[in-house]
DNA sequence: TCAATAGTGTCTTTTAGACATTATATG
DNA sequence: CATATAATGTCTAAAAGACACTATTGA
């Protein structure tokens, strides 16, 4: 049967933030031979000595000058997603894969470094079309619905919304958070109700926003709760 | 930093089935060398041309006998679990693992064959104890929680409590097999309502299957239906 | 004043859960 | 008959969802 002879273990990291109102994922030019004009996940190789935790730490580090840690104003959240092993994924060599997953409020990014790779963000339905405008290199296109239908499972059953917002928050904030992430219009009214009765989702500060240039009744800040999962859980609404 | 220079990728399989009203899960003893006298759960390297998937299949089919196949009277589940590769995970050479996660209906394995690594079940309860009366070689004591939270998730939000029992079979037994993984009894009369009123859930079949011994109403059989996710989902009560 | 956004109240429908009641078997 | 298990009925409480209404700002 012969145990796999050559073999590289690298980490791929897919990298959601919300904006402009969508869902979006980081995507890097890999400067991996023969995918020139291409685009990907950033990625790498799992160093000898390091944990899979640690590569898609220095991953997100390098490509993306982000440090997964939890501060006082925002938490960047990263989880394993799952692993791709075809033999023929990569086209040089076999490569098992470690895809990561990571949430991260928009613009928390530092400013490219010189000589980095070339980075800009792709909405997920840009990356959606099967086959797609946006064909990534590897076997990426596998991995991206995958992040995705993950963002979308985890914003239910876990208060990881507020990965996607720095402290404090209005409640529209948040919620602009899930419109964006399922898709869909949630009515405000239901909405805030589900947030604030849901134990240590969101906690007042006693502070208030200013309003838009077009005027409106201030809007109360919120920082993050205490919870690691919401009781009961925010149920996406059937598709329309 | 030194990517990887030697690697081996291994896949090992939890797997899980419900046995004496308890969730067990197959250990076997490894052959590798250092770790004679344990447990562990079956596993293996991955092939030089086989997929994960495939390598997860051929682990089943070699230590216990069973064919991952969707069959008339049941099915068996596979699915990928997560993976682990701390550098240090095997004493001997770094080796990163994907662990599967398998549901199957007791008593589905074949006879052992001769010359095969002894195996045997292992209650769930009995591989908790931390640090464990049971502690597994390698790090699958770290496995097998989330081996075991998996299960129970799975059957919250899919049909999969179905992969534990061979069709037909009684609500009762489907009960059984909730209240075997969650480790909590169910109310009979509000369980029956929540499954049959689940679109596609459970299918009757008209048929009844005779009472035990000491009598009782004969309890009417399903088959499983077709739906892949319960709408509304299995909620697990809170922990008494 | 009006338009815009934030927040509250109320009603209906659905679901969860407790628990009483009826049905059909064995001994 | 009693006992055991299956299945149904009923009531209450919690949650989801639709939508009217009030509150506070800018222009």
């Amino acid at each position: 049967m012969g145990a796999l002879t050559t073999c590289a273990v690298a980490v791929d990291v897919a990298l959601a933030t919300v904006r402009d109102g969508e869902l979006q994922l980081l995507l890097v030019e890999p400067d991996a031979e023969g995918y020139g004009g291409t685009w990907a996940l950033p990625g790498g190789r799992v160093g000898d000595d390091e944990t899979l935790d640690d590569a898609a730490r220095r991953i997100l580090r390098e490509h993306a000058g982000i440090d997964v840690t939890t501060r006082r104003d925002h938490l960047t959240h990263l989880e394993q997603l799952r692993t791709y092993g075809d033999p023929r994924r990569d086209a040089r060599a076999r490569v098992v894969s470690v895809a990561y997953l990571a949430f991260t409020p928009t613009d928390d990014l530092a400013p490219p470094r010189a000589g980095a790779a070339p980075r800009r963000f792709a909405t997920v339905d840009e990356l959606a079309g099967a086959g797609g405008e946006t064909a990534l290199a590897f076997d990426h296109d596998r991995i991206v619905p995958d992040a995705v239908e993950r963002v979308r499972a985890k914003l239910e059953y876990t208060p990881l919304a507020l990965a996607f917002v720095a402290d404090p928050f209005t409640i529209g904030d948040l919620r602009a958070v899930y419109e964006a992430v399922w898709g869909q219009r949630l009515d405000p009214a239901n909405f805030r109700r589900k947030v604030t009765s849901t134990r240590d989702f969101v906690v007042p500060t006693g502070a208030v926003a200013p309003p838009g240039p077009g005027g409106g009744r201030p809007a109360r800040l919120f920082r993050r709760g205490t919870a690691r999962a919401l009781h009961p859980a925010m149920l996406r609404p059937d598709p329309d």
